[in-house]
DNA sequence: GAGTAATCGAGACGGTACGTCCCGTCTTGTT
DNA sequence: AACAAGACGGGACGTACCGTCTCGATTACTC
């Protein structure tokens, strides 16, 4: 594989590629998008795909980095049950979104058996998001509102991991109720 | 499609498709297993594939569904604690092995794509887990172990959920540590 | 190969497999012609077409046989010309019937890369014809009508090839009035 | 139907597919070859046939085109007889090549049940030699050779039908011998 | 008339080839 | 040099038939 030379790239090409790869993955699921269509509907070389991302996972992946880039902070009022509750509500209005939650599924499925894209899908979206949840929970610990002995990075399972447990499991849809009610638990939990 | 007559069904060729399917698996991984290796492995003709199931996920659905029927157990010692104890403890186990794994996480990332397998992935293995936990936390919350107002399904979420989310979003290894620590959470925010 | 006794043979059978096939080979092509949709729209098992007929040329052939049986004879007016015209007009008139060039031309396109079906075609269809000429012919030939060392074979293949010619190769439609041309001078090279 | 670039065509892919074609029917049956053993044995992708051929009959014709291109020439010595003579000899000849009758009878075959087939056959071999015969009795025919009245086509049919006749139905084998009493008597009737 | 053995209908089985889709690489001008 | 275009060798798809095989249920000879 030559390295191709960032500065010659075509930022209209980049453009078109990843609008084409979201409004596919619209139209069509996940496991109906493939390079070759990719290619012909951005009116785009098939090389042009290969020369700049490895699959198309990692289009998605950097399609979705892109639109998710504004969504990277977490609110601090001081109030952690209230920043929990706006926290929460804003992931289930994400993943409710119905092109939102395809791109996820299709992600998170292609990452069970491509470790490249779990990781990529890890470090773009995932850490950095995880990362401000601890830190205002460690603000929150500080201030006395949780227990100095409860594991943080727990508490963070606590509150997202049902989350995705219904969204990839498709046992319940996921909605505010459901995180209001654990969110409570988790509240009782932590609290002093 | 044709509805083939499951009386005249060949039993050696059921088992050898399930057992190829199982082994190619393990040795490859799930988005490596193609309906044309089971077939050629299995020494059957591909028809006999599509006669009686529509999909590779289907096939190794049915094959763990086979190998999973003798865990359908929840303890009931009488002590709560214990019991959701052990029974996140064999669910480590299962999820820990590289083999079970590989099919757990390949027939998940199936479903996102999939509602047929979504929906037979529930009905075979997961609701009736989940409906066993709910019998037990409900023989618990009438003990008194349980506050009378806590939602069961949700506590059923608090457990299960940080362990799929781990699984899937590849966050960090599923460990018994893990589990001790979400159950003590729990155990605190249920408990009257 | 076990060998069946034709004593027990059903006859219902036999007859409902030898109309499907013409009728089959009457609304498809001799290519579209296949054992399993015979046996199908014969309300037969595959097993009793492989049990008495080696291949579905077999089986037309037995077919049209059948029908072909009341056209075996070669007028005899004593008038040769008049006789050798009278034949070829059937012969343009059975080739030009659509549904016998099908079984035709099906056959013997299949003769030519089958042995034993050239072989049953020539012993069941055209031999019998054959010779039938080659005896009018020779009663011709003593009757003087025919110069005497005039080959009687080749006069055969004279007045049938150019049918067969244009029949299989499709130069043109097989006519009356070509068997007229080529009669006269077939006639103009053999008369004294 | 994508209707593809000839340009980009690969010259080496089209040899090797032609090749292998013959070299296949060479080896096997026509009715043995397949698209499949044609790519396998070429060395080529299933879609490169496909994108250029629409069936193995049109490749083997290709291939065969190709090959008798050399052939495509009328004796003319002044001599009628002769030519016609000379002319029928290495008709035989190439019938009784066993390659070259392999894919003659195989195509003819095919093109019973393929018009397509058929008018390509038509177009690419037959129907060149039948003008080159015609144009040489023509010449005759003005040279006084032939009687005026005679239909020049029918005389094609008289001497090119008997040796189909043979060859398609299998009753004798095409010889010298044959072509030699069959232009006996056509020369008797059309003679002045 | 009952027993029994072969044929029958049906169709599942292990296979082969079909024609299509997409993969990832490559080649050929164009910008 | 990157681009649009798309041909290439390859692999898997899901389908259609092949010819063989089992399975009761007739069915027609034998005893």
């Amino acid at each position: 594989m030559v390295t191709p030379n960032p500065d010659r790239r075509s930022e209209r090409a980049r453009r078109a590629i990843l609008d084409a790869a979201l409004e596919l993955c619209r139209t069509d699921t996940y496991a109906g998008l493939t390079m070759e269509g990719i290619a012909k509907s951005a009116g785009v070389g098939k090389q042009t795909l290969y020369r700049w991302w490895p699959s198309k996972a990692a289009i998605l992946l950097e399609a979705i980095e892109e639109r998710a880039a504004n969504t990277l902070e977490f609110p601090d009022t001081g109030d952690l049950a209230a920043d929990l509750h706006t926290q929460l509500h804003a992931l289930v209005r994400t993943v409710t979104d119905p092109l939102f939650a395809a791109y996820t599924k299709g992600l998170i499925a292609a990452a069970q058996s491509d470790p490249t894209i779990s990781e990529a899908l890890l470090k773009a979206l995932i850490r950095p998001r995880v990362q401000l949840c601890i830190d205002r929970l460690t603000k929150a610990q500080h201030a006395g509102e949780i227990r100095p002995e409860v594991d943080l990075p727990t508490v963070v399972e606590l509150l997202y991991g049902p989350v995705y447990y219904r969204l990839l499991l498709h046992t319940a849809p996921v909605t505010t109720t459901q995180v209001n009610t654990t969110l409570n638990l988790v509240l009782t939990a932590i609290r002093p």
